[in-house]
DNA sequence: CGATGCTGGGAAAGCGCTCTCCAAGTCTCC
DNA sequence: GGAGACTTGGAGAGCGCTTTCCCAGCATCG
């Protein structure tokens, strides 16, 4: 309880009896100073149990040593069931564990920023006010103006995922088409003759570029058309596809799922509706969560290693931070088949 | 790339042709300003684009409108694989989800703070310098002392999970032992003649008091004594110790696991040693996780309000902030069994 | 009509820090 | 021995904002 008042700058130099610039110096290790003068600062420091403030230093040097992490979902509007979905998602989870993994060691903080159509500008603002550092951006719509405001404004900021339309801001990503084709591949090698694909969302660049990539290697197979029904990536609305694809062509015996989530349901719709997976259905789903591993048959997906995606963005973040000259650049991470009892 | 400089409060009195401080008044909404200098000055703002600058005013006002999660782990050296484990669970993604439901509307940020047992002097004279506002914690190892030193300093914080020593800050928790108890009922009530436990970490409050719960339950059941083994609530160390206790007691027909993943790692192994679930074995986990319902057989299990949990900690937090006065208090949430397949 | 409140706006003092100047001291070198 | 180069510490000017204090103007009241 005690709310005295912090010892400052000030208190510090007149215990060590010098000047505050003096202990500035000494304590941002910034020119020589006096061996001498530089032990009695310390000793100083930490006779009052001085802490520098942070505030105060980042209001005038302009730096933080933060880095937003900016999670935009235009469309929110307060309580939609967007965010529960979201966070309960082990992909949130991943991303903060892979950016904590460059960011502590480089002892950067990391600020939750959700923020949604109405916030763009704001938030913009804020950033350029140096509410932090630079920004890691995990843009769910389509079309999101954010990352082009973002650049417009020279704020140094990496994308997780490729944006949606073409912009000057570094970027990770996952080559989904190469993994939807390892997923196709898969499929033929097994020889399935009536494959079917349950799409995410038609504006999540991602989800596109999986199907459609699914669709080209399938091609390339000899199958010129799929079945197809589509999902917003929840286990419900991969049943639900599921559901629908059955019964508009009961004749599938394999399927491509654009996330794990709703391939779980899918397998779940098959079970109870007495299809053996994989022998009379096979099932690959994509992003080798944690459930696709818990999942009875275990779930053959395709595996993105989002934690080394994000340690990346953050990395690629820094040395921009460290440089801003540094170009803009983008890395994309090759996915692998992860085989398990699905397919 | 416009780097220019950003237009401040001095601005937009210029250009207002009033003084900073009627400026600060209207956009602060303090005091009486007259309607026409209103309307003048919220011209001037958006016609410079003015935004104010949070440092600047945090500095002035000691508030930020920002709260730290603070992830205490006191044992980390850098790379070590809690931090993967931790975040890839789902517990992390909920909880913060949880604390954003209520910190969003009221316009409060979150920063994350994963603090090791070194950083723990310096995080409280962060927050003492007003770095946040104030911390919601989510304390991993036992005998952590931050809970205490966060008290002593008359930080406002409220702990996630009660504190494994008695400190006088605010906490919400799960009735744990009640949960297990539930369990334990369930079990008794299948006729379960060889009950076993497969319990977490030893120093974890919430594992502890789910497992003495469901001892003492059974023990009110007539079972004195119950195999056990113990894991470290991944789904790994959960199939181990199912083998070891399938191996030292075959006879068991019903297992009580800490948590939902652990059990998972429990029904795989049941599965390859051909029991049937939940037949031959019944099984019951803790949390409802995502997982539990994904996993076939679907896993009964105590469900855990752990977004709702968050959500009160933030409230309790705002509250707190709002009046510190406040009395220091605890909610604690009843859990609920959820039936599903494995018992 | 002068004294008394109110009201609304400006001047200016900080919040705690960094960093540019500047001055004083120390060395070197012709 | 004095000019120049270099080192080291202090003064002080901010960073962008809030907020106290004060004063001018006006209405109210005895």
């Amino acid at each position: 309880m005690q709310s005295q008042r912090l010892p400052t700058l000030e208190d510090v130099a007149r215990v060590a009896g010098v000047s505050r610039a003096t202990v500035s110096r000494v304590i941002n290790g910034i020119r020589n100073v006096d061996p001498q003068l530089h032990e009695l600062v310390w000793s100083a420091v930490d006779q009052t149990g001085y802490v520098p403030n942070k505030l105060a230093r980042s209001l005038v040097t302009r730096r933080t040593g933060t880095v937003a992490l900016v999670v935009s979902d235009s469309e929110t509007h307060d309580d939609d069931p967007f965010m529960s979905r979201f966070f309960s998602d082990p992909y949130f989870g991943r991303v903060v564990g892979g950016l904590m993994s460059v960011l502590r060691p480089a002892g950067v903080q990391l600020a939750l920023q959700m923020v949604g159509a109405d916030g763009h500008k704001r938030l913009v603002g804020d950033l350029r006010n140096g509410q932090a550092d630079g920004a890691v951006v995990l843009s769910l719509p389509a079309h999101d103006p954010l990352p082009g405001m973002l650049a417009d404004n020279g704020i140094p900021a990496v994308l997780i995922g490729r944006p949606p339309e073409p912009v000057p801001i570094s970027y990770v990503d996952l080559d989904n088409s190469a993994g939807a084709a390892l997923a196709a591949d898969r499929l033929a090698a097994r020889g399935c003759t009536c494959p079917a694909v349950i799409s995410g969302p038609p504006d999540v660049p991602a989800s596109v570029d999986r199907i459609s990539g699914f669709r080209h290697t399938m091609a390339r197979h000899g199958h010129a058309w799929l079945p197809s029904a589509s999902g917003n990536f929840t286990q419900e609305s991969g049943a639900e596809a599921m559901r629908s694809l059955l019964s508009s062509h009961p004749a599938i015996d394999g399927v491509f799922v654009a996330n794990d989530l709703m391939a779980l349901g899918a397998l779940l719709v098959l079970r109870d509706a007495g299809r053996r997976v994989p022998e009379d259905v096979a099932v690959i789903g994509f992003d080798d969560s944690s459930a696709a591993l818990a999942a009875r048959p275990a779930l053959t997906t395709v595996r993105h290693p989002l934690e080394d995606m994000s340690a990346e963005a953050a990395r690629l973040l820094l040395t921009r931070l460290d440089d801003p000259t540094t170009r803009v650049t983008s890395i994309i991470y090759e996915p692998t088949l992860v085989p398990r009892q699905t397919a």
